[in-house]
DNA sequence: TCGTTATATGAAAATTTTATCATATATAAA
DNA sequence: TTTATATATGATAAAATTTTCATATAACGA
């Protein structure tokens, strides 16, 4: 069994799931806004957020038959200041090799 | 292509990875020393190595023929910081039912 | 130089995660 | 009360990651 922390960065070490929280972080949406905004599947995106959901990263309330998801205040700084933290060691990051698929620096 | 923030989530969410980190927040220690504590086969620890090194989360120096490693003073900030946050989330973490093998509570 | 210790590398097997498909539920409007 | 819209669920297919295996390299001491 993972540690929690382990788990907790799993949850954001997936680009779909990084990119709603991206878009969460600019204002809260429903289902259907972020899937028109990013592009993904339905099912998918509800997976995901239902995962997010889980571990409490993002919150949601009902409004009719939309459900309206919003970022989880505490969790909005962590993001934050990992973000700023991760421009200083991008390149390093893209070249890895052993995380995702290595980039080769070509257009 | 993954974002380079998701790839630095990456980073840490493996299990190996993280526990390597937990052990070098302590104190440096070398590779032989790190297989004996966490108990993970030679090779794989070297995987995980190079690629912490590849992210800039740890360095290393040379002594003799061993390696010594030390953790990155921001990245053990960061960690630290998120280690305390976790702790609150812990129990939802564990029984997300995405993210890695679900919790069923059972001893 | 030769053997031994310490660690790294590359490829493949094993396992996990992610994405998709079929279908379900819940709410509102007609 | 039927139909349409919005979103969720569970099972499997597809893809990516982790682990292992065989082997390589590098440094030290005899």
């Amino acid at each position: 069994m993972k540690n929690s922390t382990s788990l907790f960065f799993d949850a954001f070490a997936n680009k779909n799931r990084f990119d709603i929280l991206t878009e969460l972080r600019k204002k809260e949406l429903c289902a259907g806004e972020l899937q028109k905004t990013l592009g993904i599947e339905q099912t998918h995106l509800s997976h995901d957020l239902s995962c997010l959901l889980n571990c409490k990263i993002i919150n949601v309330r009902r409004d009719g038959r939309k459900r309206i998801y919003s970022i989880n205040h505490e969790i909005k700084e962590i993001v934050s200041m990992i973000m700023t933290h991760v421009k200083t060691y991008e390149a390093y990051l893209k070249k890895c090799g052993v995380l995702g698929e290595e980039d080769n620096g070509r257009i």
